[in-house]
Order: C-alpha cells, then sequence, then structure tokens
DNA sequence: TATATACTTGAGTGATCACTCAAGAAAGGG
DNA sequence: CCCTTTCTTGAGTGATCACTCAAGTATATA
C-alpha cells in the first residue's frame, strides 16, 4: 500500500560519494548534497539518517568498487599482472571524481578530531593492503616473482607507492606516466 | 610612545601552524587559534587580519623550515646522503605536528574549492620537487649515481615515494622504517 | 473510489562560523 | 605626573551549519 521513493537508492551513494571523494567532509554541506541529489532536508533524513551516516555508505562502495576493480584484474592476468596493471587503472580511470584516494582523503581529514569514519577508513585501507600481500603471495607460488620477499613487506611498500602516485596525480600539470611506469617495471624486477 | 604586543609573533605562527597542520584548514575555527594563540578576536584580527591570511603565513614558514632542513643534510652529507636521510629525518622528528606533508594536506583540501591557498602550496612542492632535481643532478656531477638518468624524472618519483610514505606514516599502527630502508637503498642502487 | 501508508516539502531550530568594533588598559615620551 | 598611541578585551554581527517537523501529496491495496 505504500508509496515508493522517487529515487535508486544506489544511484544516490554513487553520486554523494563524488560529492565527498571530491571535497571531503567539511567540505560538503547539506546544501550540496541536497542539490546533488535533488532531495530535500526531510528526505535525505528519511533516507540517510544523517550526514555521517551517508558519508559511511559512500565510504562502503568506494572500497567495494576499488576491491572488485583489483579482482578482475587478477581474473584477467593473475596476481603480479594485477598489481601492475593497478596503478594505471587508478590513473587513467575517467569516470573518477578524484585521483587521490578517498579513504585516505578521510583518514587525513578526520583523524585528527577522533572522527569514527578515521577509522573506518583506516580498516578499509587495511583490508587493502592485505589484499595485496594475498596477491604478492600467490605470485610467489605461481613463480612470477622470487620466494625470498616478505609479501607483507612488499604489500606495505606497494600501498605506499600507490598512495604517493595518487596525491602527485592530483597536482596541477603533474604528469604521472613515468611513475606508473617505474611501478611496473620495479614489480618486474622481483 | 607606543605600547609594544605582548606576544612573540614568529612563535605565534608556529604555533598556529601545528594547528593548522594538523587539523587542516575547515577544521581549525577560530576559537581553537584563540585558544592555541592565547588572543582574543580583536587581537587576532589586528595581528593578523583574517584565518587566510595567518594560514599563508604558516604554510610559508612550513616550506622554508622543510627547504632548510634539506639543505642542512646537504651541507653535512652531500647530495645523494641528503636524500637518502631525508626520509628518515622526516619521519623521526618528533616535534612534527603530524606525519602527512602539510603542503600536501592543504592541497587536497582546498584545491576543489578553487581556493587559492591550494595554488600556494602547490607552487611550494614545486620549489621541493625542483630543490630534488637539483639535488640529483649535483649527484651525478659527483659520480654518486649514474649519469644516463634524468634529474628531473628522479625528483618526481622521490617526491612521490615521499609523500606515500608520509601519508602512511599517519596510519595508526603503521611502521615506516622498512619503506624508509627501502627508499634509502634504492637511491643507493643508482 | 476510499483509505491507509508512506514520501515530499520547506520554513524554521539552535549552534557555530569568521569577523567587527567601541570601550578600556597599558606603556612609551614629555 | 600627563598625554598620546597602541594593544587588549569581549559582547555582538549576519551568515551558514546540520538537522527537525508538521503539513501536504502521491500511490498501492481493498
Amino acid at each position: 500500500m505504500p508509496r515508493k521513493p522517487s529515487y535508486d537508492r544506489d544511484d544516490l551513494i554513487r553520486r554523494a560519494r563524488d560529492v565527498f571523494w571530491k571535497q571531503g567532509w567539511a567540505g560538503t554541506s547539506l546544501k550540496d548534497l541536497e542539490k546533488t541529489l535533488n532531495l530535500k532536508p526531510g528526505s535525505f533524513y528519511a533516507a540517510f539518517g544523517s550526514k555521517d551516516a551517508l558519508y559511511q555508505l559512500t565510504l562502503d562502495q568506494y572500497a567495494k568498487d576499488g576491491a572488485a576493480a583489483l579482482e578482475a584484474l587478477a581474473q584477467d592476468r593473475g596476481p603480479l599482472g594485477a598489481l601492475q596493471a593497478y596503478p594505471r587503472h587508478i590513473i587513467e580511470n575517467d569516470a573518477a571524481a578524484a585521483r587521490a584516494c578517498m579513504l585516505v582523503k578521510t583518514m587525513l581529514e578526520l583523524s585528527p578530531h577522533d572522527h569514527p569514519l578515521a577509522d573506518h577508513a583506516n580498516a578499509h585501507l587495511n583490508t587493502m593492503e592485505n589484499r595485496f600481500s594475498a596477491l604478492f603471495s600467490a605470485a610467489q607460488d605461481n613463480q612470477e616473482i622470487g620466494d625470498t620477499h616478505d609479501p607483507a613487506r612488499l604489500a606495505r611498500r606497494y600501498q605506499s607507492d600507490l598512495l604517493g602516485m595518487r596525491i602527485s596525480a592530483e597536482r596541477p600539470g603533474h604528469d604521472s606516466a613515468s611513475t606508473i611506469d617505474e611501478i611496473e617495471q620495479s614489480l618486474a624486477r622481483l
């Protein structure tokens, strides 16, 4: 008997994610969200409860999409191939709202205020690091890289390289091509 | 005949820098600054004019201190030695308000809003990158590294590595020691 | 078509934002 | 001592913040 919402919830979350990703937490006002989502305050709060609650939904979707992209590469190219292709995949994704990682931007902005979303973002970063580690380990099993390396250590360095590349890519006039190549080649030398 | 201010202006800028560095632009309110600087609103605006004007002063001092630290290392250890020691110098500086680079945090937060301070931060980053390039070039002149490398390219990658390392170091429970070692060793292999 | 059940609307809430300014306090030179 | 100049004070400005809620509207069942 009830009336259905006139919007697609997942679509709203995706659009909100892009605004939060680009502008950050404090940099995005309810007015911005109402405009982007085409929702009046009442509908917004009925649908999501609070700005924080929506932000968390967008963080989770961001992490899910990132993990899925890596998984797809692993299916296509195997563990080492996925790790080599992932940096280019990130930088050349024109649909992305920003080059820098949303999880990093969230952590940098909110952890000094002990905001729970900062821990949430960091947990997602840990999950990604663990996935990288598993791929390095699988690459060793496949004898694609030497077996003397510590996968956890390789993963930590790989993620650090990725984050640096993504920050640099955010800078106006910066060319990431050579950094992408060098990350790819340094993996081939393992 | 006039009365002297009861504060040391440089000391205020340094204290404000630490708050801005840690909490960001939007994350730092005038109330925070008044408390940190022990200044009432009237004195604050008489001394600095606006929140933005003070932020710019703190950015400039941040960049100046960073450049001076690198120069001191170059005097002690020469160009390659300075580039190798700089990452550890940054991470192990207990007096720093944060691990992540203030210029990066500023750019990430303010560039989506086309705030002039974002360009200002990026200009400082370019200056640092140019200084790195000059050090790589000097290291080639000293035959400390091979002369087939492009110093500009090395500098771009080096800065990207630094930024990634500093972001990672901001994460709770993260150990940067191995990343520091690997950056140092990869420079020795050039 | 009638009714129940949601969804939609937008004016309005108190709190906080960066910032102003007029009045008072303190430190120089005479 | 006095007077001038500057610094210090803090209540107060309009704007914007995240958020609320009562009234109005649309839809699916009966």
